[in-house]
DNA sequence: GTGCGTGCAAAATCTTTGCATACGC
DNA sequence: GCGTATGCAAAGATTTTGCACGCAC
């Protein structure tokens, strides 16, 4: 496998994108941009993580704006809701290299893979089609038991 | 479309479960079966909605118990937990005639409408083959606009 | 009769919000 | 300077839990 792609880098569309329609790109959301980018696609964090993490490398943001902050990234794209089965919500870069991927999760110790699967892709789209829905995305969570934990 | 099957009767394998290891099949327990089954499989309701539905056809549950059993049913394999975008949790009966079935959500009005797909199936199968886990379930989530929200 | 399940209320989580202040632009 | 973003604390929403009592078996 080859080494993580940085995405999204800053200086990048995200920081455009936070200056679009009166946005402002302040200290607070440029860090929780760096912290996401920094771990890259694929980590998934919930909002307490993510502030827990600033807070230890003192940056001041308090929690309420890192759920502010998140919930703004994932309405403008640049972050992805998952709800996996840890236990509330968690987060993670867009990448545009990686699309549509998917989730496998053990459901003993949470470990957590990722897969790309161009069926699955297709699956989804002709079952909006059929109906009418324009797709937007789509996720497939796989709940299984890992090699360690068999 | 055929008429929707009725599955786990209660006096099947539901209740069959429910007296296994010590448990016991309290009226509580009885009536949210019963409120999961006569809906069906493909309805999604939410704690506080199950015990609202419970109340109202002045059954005495309190709503504590309702989590207890939903998380009890859930381990037990007798409901699928799901977190679309509707807020919260939400459950469902599970089907032995429709295993692994997914979920097209409208982003905007929340419509859900469900659908199978054995390459998705398969997909989440080889995924998981390939890196030893062993498969429990898969389940789609397709994100999209419906014909109204269009 | 034993001990699991329930109801109740309190607590624990997780997330949102009102308001005065700070600061990006 | 204008108006958005933040911090704080309080409120909301959702889910869990301790304890005494009740009831399935």
């Amino acid at each position: 496998m080859a080494a993580p792609i940085p995405v999204n880098r800053i200086g990048g569309p995200l920081e455009v994108g936070l200056h679009q329609d009166g946005r402002r790109l302040t200290p607070q959301r440029r860090k929780v941009l760096e912290l996401f980018e920094r771990i890259g696609t694929g980590t998934h964090l919930s909002a307490e993580e993510v502030h827990h993490q600033l807070v230890q490398e003192k940056s001041k943001v308090s929690l309420a704006t890192i759920y502010r902050t998140l919930r703004l990234l994932v309405s403008m794209g640049f972050l992805h809701e998952l709800e996996l089965n840890e236990g509330g919500h968690r987060f993670e870069l867009s990448s545009h290299d990686h699309p549509d991927h998917h989730h496998l999760v053990c459901v003993r110790c949470g470990r957590t893979e990722e897969f790309e699967s161009s069926q699955v892709l297709d699956a989804g789209r002709i079952a909006a089609e059929k109906i009418g829905f324009q797709l937007i995305e789509s996720t497939l969570n796989v709940r299984a038991i890992c090699p360690k934990c068999q």
